[in-house]
DNA sequence: CGGAACTCCCTATGTCCATAGGTAGTGGCG
DNA sequence: CGCCACTACCTATGGACATAGGGAGTTCCG
């Protein structure tokens, strides 16, 4: 059910098309929450049947159209509700630690070569996290613009230190893992003899 | 296709019953990855059908009985191989975050509700993974025993220091949500005027 | 000896999610 | 004008997972 409030979420800064909601889902809030259009289409969908958006067909170039979403005040509401309702917490399930746990059975080089995939990821994911977060304290974070253009000036500091603060909780997990990375693979080195 | 593997890796230490499995999945190996045991009872009937694993019907008390799996060889290299093939990178999806950047919505005192959970969850959480870290170091972790007393002495060391490094990385991201949601405490504090 | 807690095994159902397609229109470039 | 990247929207399929049950046997304790 995450996605659809992940959608509201983005839908209570500007109307926007199934498309540029997906393109969200797979860049900036995809730090978040990451979503494939296939799943987003049919439950933009669903949203409209119960009331919580509703779509306006514009014109996109001579022959074309395109669906534009704009969140209800029955969405609003659901949304306010959401965010009040009590956290499910979610158990955490990554397939990178479970194999860590049963290393010795891998081949030290396969072993190294996960460590590193891993250690590449978390550390472009850390980099782009990092950069969001300073564009949200400048201000240069296109989605907080229209944002922030719904709210009065008093307020901007309070909604701007909520989304750093999500970052700066999501750049912890991600320097985390980095290091946990790094570890990992000094102990192959350590364990198994540094060749490679 | 993660359960599977799961599974597996605790019939690497000892045969188990699908009931003994699901209890280890909900309890120490949960740390690294849960099912419920409407999962995982399926899961073995497929197993044993693709030949990874084999059964054993033993007598339960006067009138029972119960299925004692054990990993076969097919089992054993489907294991193998699996740990040693490339890691496929699953992206974190924690509702906690995705509310957590939209806290200027909430409710002072919900915000405040959720994060207690969040800290509380974790911090039990945290106290288990060190408990279970320190049975790894003693040798005291009996799943840990069974394994052990599969492999000579000299490995020993290198089987326990890869678990341990799973659970160090565990503890480390455990202990980075902690601290996160402390400091969203005392943020919502700052920002909202330290009531209730 | 009766009840409670536990062991053991399983099914059903629905949602979430990933993967892999498909179709039509647009805008720009050579 | 043809090609290509992109915008826009969608369906199908299968696996993963959560939730919610059911039913039969066992052990232990009062």
């Amino acid at each position: 059910m995450s996605l659809r409030y992940a959608l509201l979420a983005l839908l209570t800064s500007r109307p926007m098309t199934g498309y540029d909601l997906s393109k969200h889902f797979s860049q900036s809030v995809a730090h978040v929450w990451y979503a494939p259009d296939s799943q987003i289409y049919p439950e933009l969908n669903r949203m409209e049947r119960d009331g919580l958006i509703e779509s306006e067909t514009v014109p996109w170039g001579p022959k074309g159209t395109k669906k534009e979403y704009r969140i209800t005040d029955a969405g609003t509401a659901a949304f306010r509700e959401w965010i009040n309702e009590p956290l499910v917490i979610r158990r955490q399930r990554d397939p990178a630690y479970l194999k860590s746990a049963y290393l010795e059975w891998a081949d030290p080089d396969a072993a190294r070569d996960q460590l590193r995939r891993h250690l590449e990821y978390w550390s472009q994911h850390l980099q782009m996290l990092k950069e969001t977060r300073q564009s949200l304290i400048d201000h240069t974070h296109p989605t907080l613009q229209y944002r922030l253009k719904k709210f009065p000036e008093e307020e901007h500091d309070r909604i701007v230190r909520y989304k750093v603060f999500a970052y700066d909780g999501l750049i912890d997990s991600a320097t985390a893992e980095v290091r946990w990375a790094r570890k990992g693979l000094a102990l192959i080195d350590e364990l198994e003899g540094d060749s490679a």
